[in-house]
DNA sequence: CGAATTGGTCAGTTTGCCTTACGACATGAT
DNA sequence: ATCATGTCGTAAGGCAAACTGACCAATTCG
């Protein structure tokens, strides 16, 4: 251990990332496992990003997590099951169907979000208030311009 | 797109970084797969970082990577048939093997060094020296301290 | 109106990981 | 020295989460 090279020269960015958003990850999925929710898996865990489920098409949602919309069924189909969410009739077009978060969804969509800014306070922690400003502004206006840039 | 609603507190940290993640790593893949690179698959690219394959043993791998040796093992076999690597028996431990990188395996791990490298001298132009230097710097703190806090 | 597109679903497949089990070898205690 | 215990790699089988292809019903566009 005490022998490991490190790079020579400026470390991988992506191995960085990886890293940390590792990390946090597992804080997010430990938290919500530890508050008893043994239904489910880091998969349905992943469902529950901002925005809200609530509300939301399955097409819309299969945008945002980059996988095919018959995935994003198959994840739904075992919400509904499980009774985090319902999928109900959209009157405004006969095909599409709405994402409802049931008590126990929204429960489980805020016990999702408490463990995550947890994580951030952690984080802020550990670099000091200083740092950690400076990490989010870095990253947030690299993710914006990424997102801008094709 | 205009009138999307952007959290009005401090954003996560892990949607910033998984998001600039999932960009890098696209990149690197686009770049290895477009050099001609089609009989591996993501899982494969990902076995190709610092450190070297070569010279390391199966079980450090799985440590590395974080799976299990099982998982390793399989993959191992693929980038074995596929010309990258060989698994020669070590003299020292009459059990164990070590890989090796054939001169494919060479030219395939530079060739993943050379796009990670790219999307770093991409974001820094994107960011500017300054804050790229800030956010590097930021992340390297912080995946150390995660590193030994636990 | 008819043609092309879109939203959701069903069926079947692949992949990347897992668990369990094991044989060969190494190591440490007695 | 031997024997229990642990470690390295492998084999076999299973499973979840993704995929492709095919489809119907509803919508939108020319």
């Amino acid at each position: 251990m005490s022998t490991e090279t490190l790079n020579d020269r400026t470390p991988f960015l992506g191995a960085l990332m990886r890293h940390s958003w590792q990390w946090i990850w597992a804080q997010i999925i430990a938290g919500v496992t530890a508050a008893g929710y043994d239904d489910i898996t880091a998969a349905h865990i992943g469902m529950f990003r901002y925005p809200s489920l609530d509300g939301q098409r399955p097409t819309e949602l299969a945008d945002q997590l980059q996988i095919t919309k018959q995935s994003v069924n198959d994840l739904l189909g075992h919400l509904e099951r499980a009774g985090y969410i319902t999928r109900q009739p959209e009157p405004a077009d006969k095909r599409a169907r709405v994402i409802r978060l049931t008590a126990k969804g929204h429960r489980l969509e805020q016990t999702v979000r408490d463990h995550a800014q947890a994580a951030n306070r952690q984080i802020e922690e550990l670099l000091g208030t200083r740092r950690y400003t400076q990490l989010v502004n870095g990253l947030q206006e690299l993710s914006g311009k990424i997102t801008a840039n094709s």
